[in-house]
DNA sequence: CATGCCATGTAAGGGGTTACATGATTTT
DNA sequence: AAAATCATGTAACCCCTTACATGGCATG
């Protein structure tokens, strides 16, 4: 998967690894997220696969750099990967309501206190996802990329009903514990 | 994980492999699946650390089975990983996500069927989920797991939540892409 | 008679995480 | 002077997926 975010995001321009990371760390990470380590490894596999080129650049004062550039072949790749349409849904994984189904033999004021922190996570969350502007700012600066940025958009909408879904269940949720001593 | 989910079944009862493939599939497979190969695979390790005991069953006329029981050590583990709250925010990945958020170069024509897919695999979903009734008719022949029962019952709230608003989003998405040649 | 369900495993491989490793520049 | 950011990489490992493999019983 993180093959065709790679392609995904050198499709619009050329990157190093650092960039990528940065620039799925800014949108796709709510979703999709990957560690510098994987990044780098995943973009040498790719060069030898042909589906990218990079050149290294050494600045004096500035540090090396490692740009790679989408192939003609990676184009390719990238578009017979979204022409063919996903026929199932997507499995999640979601570790912390693992611990909820099983937190029936455990101290309710345990459960309350890590509940209450995960609240404060998924606030702090939802609040980093609207102030979100950046969408908007590639627009103006890249006007050919408008049709994608209304897609980036719904991507966000969804964080954002995610986050509020989730501080909304995590209130029923306390309620419901707190209701177990009284 | 997967070795806490089983922990945390085989602390209602011992069970077998197959048993226990079904039970996530009724119950954490929305959050947390697994196929039976690591299930099988993940009990034998379980089995050599002591976490759990195993007696192979032959019965005349019936198949064979392994029916697994938690040790005292398992029940330890289990309790020792619900007690160490979890700091962070459950990182998750969706890959439907990832194809829409690179869907501005496709025909929408292309996205909306695709969409449309989803749509109908969400709301039959949701249908199933809202047809659970095997919580309530387990505290019947176990009243003992009543307060288990409250946290079961959470999170599949969840899960009803997480469909209901995927279909609304799939709605606004399908609006969004339907514009595009208007 | 065939499909589906019950039931248990092995093996190969891939994708991803964690840790190790380095070094320059910029900001506080 | 320290901390944060920029920047790139390697290595070990583990979890999970996919595929292979078998065999009996029940149902339509």
């Amino acid at each position: 998967m993180i093959k065709y975010i790679l392609l995904g995001f050198l499709n619009y321009q050329p990157m190093t690894g650092y960039d990528l990371k940065q620039s799925i760390d800014h949108s796709t990470a709510h979703f999709w997220h990957a560690h510098h380590s994987q990044i780098y490894t995943t973009l040498r596999q790719m060069e030898q696969e042909g589906l990218v080129t990079s050149q290294f650049i050494y600045l004096e004062g500035e540090p090396n750099r490692r740009v790679y550039t989408i192939t003609e072949g990676g184009k390719i790749e990238l578009k017979s990967w979204l022409e063919q349409p996903m026929l199932e849904m997507s499995a999640i994984k979601e570790d912390f309501l693992v611990r909820i189904f099983f937190s029936g033999q455990r101290e309710p004021e345990k459960v309350l206190t890590e509940l209450r922190l995960q609240m404060a996570l998924h606030q702090e969350k939802l609040e980093t996802y609207r102030a979100i502007s950046d969408i908007d700012q590639n627009v103006k600066l890249h006007p050919h990329l408008k049709r994608d940025a209304a897609f980036w958009h719904m991507t966000l909408n969804m964080g954002i009903g995610y986050e509020e879904l989730y501080i909304s269940w995590l209130k029923d949720t306390i309620k419901m514990v707190e209701s177990l001593n009284g």
